[in-house]
Formats: structure tokens, C-alpha cells, sequence
DNA sequence: GTGAAAGCGCTAACAA
DNA sequence: TTGTTAGCGCTTTCAC
């Protein structure tokens, strides 16, 4: 219990019903002072004198009075509450938190708000007006908008501010944080070329996520550039039992066995390595294992497994610190933000296991190993 | 783009700046009608005719008017909106996410909350008054509080409701749902011994929710019931690295070998299939496995793993139900309400591996194997 | 069947 | 330095 409880609390403390709330005119004639002036002590604004203010605010103590939220988001014209929907797994509304990308990503976007003032509700994945137009929101997080997401398209004609992707650049009141998904594809095959691999082979569900084309599309180019063949499987969706499928096929369908993978799907590391030994393949010895993944299991496999990080957290604060600033600052023309990708390199891509430590860190500029 | 932003929209569609929005007196005027009818045919209450009624809906649609909700809440004195937040890893304030047990929970209180017209705004792990203080709650959902948890104080204090776990019973305005955890034990621990394990084993955290206290003494008090003897080890903390540990202790540290594992903390199936081979452990040969998870990884390893399903979709629906029973109806008087567990057994705790089909699944009349 | 007006709780002009 | 008053946008008696 705190003080709020003690005595002298909120009027008839024991009273078995309802109790009204104190409201800050209920204050104001406790304190014998006018609503502006408590009003004006609470939020430390004006001029009053030190006695005043503080009996106004020893008062509101006492009483316990809490400001009634809704009132001051009507009287401020915006209730600081902004939405969180991703566009991708609409089918299945609420799974994207089982994946460790989103989970992040969500986590990282609550936060990021809350530290800004603003309090972020979750919403379903692919979710319709219907569910969202009651609430008084300010701006909605779309996270990975599938190709002409109606969700983008429903927010813009309401027009409620949509920070999303690079996918939705050019429209009104949209604004986008964005990962390099290019560099990403690229830095991973650099490295599996750097440790000798010739037969790189990718995975990466057939989806319209921005995320997905770009990645399709900059495997296709490094393999043209580097004059190697392209190798790639799509699964059906995200999600374990068909990225697993996807992985079996390309370590098994074609007439030569590739020497790399790269899995650009949340797929458990553990999982993966489990399907490679099935099928034959030592890892790292015959085949450089790399996967973006936020999941930590990557570490506590035997070999630990190599991952890429989309870095959702950075992701999550630059998408708010956009918000924040198009919100209150009315900043209008932005071109919005590109953040960085990491590449975690463990043994699971690493040829030589005398070198798994230190040396091969130093592979790119920008790796690290969590401090777990 | 849908009709809103067609011909007849808003004021100035083109308009380069922030344009105002249009409130129900803009439509009231430009209908030739007052505020009390629009808002009226709008909300299909009093009597209208319907030409009236017609009219006023035409134009408020051609005119993309959206009621403020900010402003229906001020008047209807309640917010719909929802904090959720978890006691527990405290220390990592979002990790819960990453959990697949809380994922889910969370993802489900979201989706049972917004079916009942309720928004969820997700708080940190152990958040502080500070951080929901100006947000314009009507309750708050704690799931698994730590002991002395001061969410839970500052919430009554605050004369916010609180749905949590059994814990709360008894507190003022504070109400519970919670699973089943004696039961969960007993009917793990019962199917390993009617699959003839004679030294089960126990991981469970080191942690004072109320569950992991309650999974405890039900353990101990199984062994004593059937003579068993009592091996346990206590995860420092919840998360793949620590599990893991404490399972190797449990696999190693007695002078005898366990013949069966129960683990009751989020940890990747695979993982633990993965540390028990590494001490020579055939599963389910040497050793019946199971865990307390809802991650689906468990399916898809070689052999699937054993798993006790918290059921956190039917605890958020049950919690949600009565939530929204107290606040809309006023309901005192409840019990709380107590959530079934779901064993789900698969090979990695059965003995014959030739009827691992529906024999094994006969060990239990509520299993049942997810239609993956 | 329809409209005028009060009021939800708060903040900020403007007066005193 | 402090108080009076208007008004944020909506719903809802209560007259007409």
C-alpha cells in the first residue's frame, strides 16, 4: 500500500461502492483556491507563489487525485496514443509475435513510444478499419506492409500519419524507416565467398513484403556480378514447418549439392542446423550456415549459428523518433531512414575452426557478439 | 484509395497543410440539421424517420466524417482502454515478449480484448507508475506478478482494477484468472510414471510468481505421495541460457541418472533435445522428455517433444470475459476462474516407440495433437 | 420527430 | 498573483 491509501485518502475510503473519482474542481474547494490555479501548480505553468503552489499540490496529494487522461487528450486534441499493426501473417492475425523479429520489433516500438510520451496498442495483423476506428489514434506503425496493403490504404484515407516501410514512399502522411535489406544480402554472400563458398544457395518465403522483393532481387544480382549460379528456393510462408520444407529442398533438389545457405526467414536456428545433419551435411565443414534471426538460440547451438540482425530495435527508435517529430514538430519533408544491418559471424560460416573466434569477427566492420 | 478521399471529401482535399477535421457540427450544418440528429442517426438511437436518418449518414460519409473518440470518451467517462503488462523479468522489461508462452498471451488478451471493443496498450515488464500514470486506463491486466509485485500495489492505490493471477485474491478491485498448475504437474508426472519412470526430474526458475511457487510444491508433494525421490534444480532465471544449464545439472549432477526431465520454464525444445544428446541421453529411450512450452518448434524435431500447454488463449479469453463483466455490468462477487492445462504428448516421453500414434495420445483425455 | 442546451474534466485566454 | 470563463467534440436529457 502507499500513501494514496492512508488516511485522509479519497473521500469515504471504506465505502463498499464505486466511490467517484476526485476531480481537480473537488481540489480546488478543498485547497480554497480556484481549478486554474491548482490546474496551473500541477503542471508546474504560470506564475503562483511557492506557498500556493505547494499547498494546491499537498492537497491534490492528500486526496489522491489523479488528472482524468481523456479530458486533457479532448482539451489537447490528441490522446498521444498511436497503433502497431504488421501487414504481413494476416491470415493468422496475432502470430507475428511469435516470431522473434516482431516480437522485438514490437517490444522496441512500445518502448520507444513510451519513452516518448506516447502509449503504442497493439492491433491484429491485416486488420480492418472496423478495429481501429474507434480509438483515438494518432499515427499507426504499419511493419512490413505487404504489396498494396489495405491497411496503408484505409489510414491514408482516413488520414491518421502511417510511418511504415520505404514501400509506402511518395504517399500523403506516410513517412518510412527502412532496413538495408540490399547490403544485408550482399555482406552475407561477401562473407560465405570469403570463406570459399562457390554453390551459395538462399531461402526466402514468397512474400510481397517489401523486405522479401529486395532480398529476391539483390541475391540476383550478387550472383550475376559474381558470375555464380542462383540457387534459391521460396517457401510457401513464413514459419517453421515450410521454411524447414524450403531448406530441405535446396539442400536436396538440385543435380549438385550447394555449399552455403542462407536462410532469409524466422526460422529456429536449432531447427536448421537439426535439417542440414539429417540430410547429410557437417556443418561448417560442408555447408556455411547463416540465417537472419533475432533468436537467441543461435547461441547456444553446437556450432553457435551465424545470423544477420534487422536490428529491429534501431529500427523501432528511428521510426519514433520520425514520429515524433512529424507529430509535434510538424516536420513535413523527410526522406526517411535507413538503418543498418549486423552480421553476427559464428562457426556455423566459418571454414576454418582453428579461427572461429576473434578472427573471424573481424570479417565486417560492424559485427559483434551480444554480451550475453 | 476508397471513397473518402473521392470527389466531395473533405474541405480542400488538395490543400497543402494539415486541413481540420471534420466534427459532427460541420456535417450537422452542411445536412440543414442539428448536431442531436446527426449524432442520433449516426448511433441508430432515438426516433427518426428514416429519410432524416438517411440524410444525415449520406453526408457525414461523404464527407469522411469520423467521430472523435477521444471526445465520446470524455462523455461517456471511460476510455476502453486496456494496460497489459507482465510481473515477471522485470530486469528486461520487453523480453517477455520473446517468450512463446507470453507472445501468445499477450497476442490473445489483444485480440479478446479489441472482440469486446477494448484497445491493450502494452506496458514494460515491471513498470513503474510513471509510465502508465497519464495514460487513461479503465484496467489493467498483470500477468504473473512476483511476489509483493508493485504493480499490483500501485495499481490499487491508484483504485485502477487489476485482472491477474490468484495471487491478487482477496485485494479491493482486483480480480484473477489463473491455470491450473497442481494439475499440470500431476498430470505430467503421472503420464512419465505410467510410462514406467521411477527418477523424473524437475527444472523449474528460481522465480516467486505465483506459478513456479505452486509447480513446486505440487512436485514435491507428488514424490512424497508415490515415493519417489524428490530431484529438482532451480533455473537461476527464465531463458535458454540458464535452462539449459540447470537441465545439464539435473542430467548430471546426481548419482544416478534421471530417467525422465520435466521442464517447467521457456525453453526451445530443440535446445534441450539437443543438450540431453550431448550427455548421452537417448530420448526417448534414456530418457522421457518433456516441457511446459507453447513453442511450436516442438513439433518439428526428431523426436517431437512432449509439451504442456499453459493454454494462454483460453486464460486471456476467460480474463477478458470477466473483465469486461465487472466493468460493464459491475460484477463484485467472483471466484475467480481456474484454466485447464493441455498435455500433448508425443514421442519424446513415450517408452514403445511403436505406438507413439493414438495410443500414446490415450494416456490423456484432453491431448490432442495440433492439426499442423 | 427534431432541436437547444447542459455538461463530461481539463487548460488557457483574459480579467481583475 | 489569482480567479472567471470559454470551449475542446460529443451524447443526452428535456422542451417543443
Amino acid at each position: 500500500m502507499t500513501e494514496a491509501s492512508g488516511p485522509g485518502g479519497p473521500p469515504s475510503p471504506q465505502a463498499g461502492r464505486p466511490a467517484p473519482r476526485v476531480r481537480l474542481v473537488d481540489v480546488a474547494r478543498e485547497a480554497g483556491l480556484s481549478k486554474t490555479t491548482v490546474s496551473a501548480a500541477l503542471n508546474d505553468t504560470g506564475r503562483l507563489s511557492p506557498e500556493v503552489r505547494e499547498r494546491a499540490r499537498e492537497t491534490a496529494r492528500r486526496m489522491g487525485y489523479r488528472p482524468n487522461a481523456t479530458a486533457r487528450h479532448l482539451r489537447a486534441g490528441r490522446a498521444r496514443l498511436i497503433g502497431y499493426v504488421v501487414g504481413e501473417l494476416a491470415d493468422a492475425p496475432w502470430t507475428f509475435l511469435e516470431s522473434p523479429y516482431f516480437a522485438r520489433l514490437t517490444g522496441a516500438t512500445a518502448a520507444s513510444a513510451l519513452g516518448r510520451g506516447y502509449a503504442m496498442v497493439l492491433l491484429p495483423a491485416g486488420s480492418l478499419q472496423s478495429e481501429w476506428a474507434a480509438l483515438p489514434l494518432d499515427a499507426v506503425v504499419v511493419a512490413d506492409p505487404v504489396a498494396d496493403d489495405r491497411i496503408v490504404e484505409d489510414l491514408v484515407a482516413a488520414r491518421i500519419p502511417v510511418f511504415s516501410d520505404r514501400s509506402v514512399e511518395g504517399l500523403p502522411e506516410a513517412h518510412w524507416v527502412d532496413v538495408d535489406a540490399t547490403a544485408a544480402v550482399h555482406r552475407t554472400l561477401d562473407h560465405f565467398a570469403a570463406q570459399g563458398a562457390r554453390r551459395p544457395a538462399l531461402v526466402v518465403p514468397d512474400s510481397t513484403t517489401r523486405f522479401h522483393r529486395e532480398v529476391f532481387a539483390a541475391h540476383h544480382d550478387w550472383c550475376a556480378a559474381h558470375g555464380l549460379p542462383e540457387l534459391s528456393v521460396r517457401a510457401a510462408e513464413p514459419g517453421n514447418g515450410p521454411v524447414v520444407r524450403a531448406v530441405e529442398t535446396a539442400l536436396t533438389a538440385g543435380p549438385e549439392r550447394p555449399d552455403a545457405l542462407f536462410v532469409v526467414a524466422e526460422a529456429s536456428p536449432p531447427l536448421l542446423l537439426e535439417a542440414a545433419r539429417r540430410h547429410g551435411y557437417d556443418v561448417p565443414g560442408d555447408l556455411l550456415l547463416a540465417c537472419v534471426s533475432e533468436d537467441e538460440t543461435a547461441l547456444h547451438t553446437q556450432p553457435p549459428v551465424t545470423t544477420l540482425s534487422l536490428r529491429p530495435d534501431a529500427v523501432a527508435e528511428a521510426g519514433i523518433e520520425l514520429l515524433v517529430a512529424v507529430l509535434e514538430h510538424g516536420q513535413r519533408e523527410t526522406g526517411g531512414v535507413l538503418v543498418p544491418v549486423r552480421l553476427d559471424v559464428r562457426a556455423s560460416s566459418v571454414r576454418n575452426p582453428g579461427t572461429s573466434g576473434a578472427a573471424a569477427r573481424s570479417q565486417s566492420p560492424n559485427t559483434s557478439a551480444p554480451p550475453t
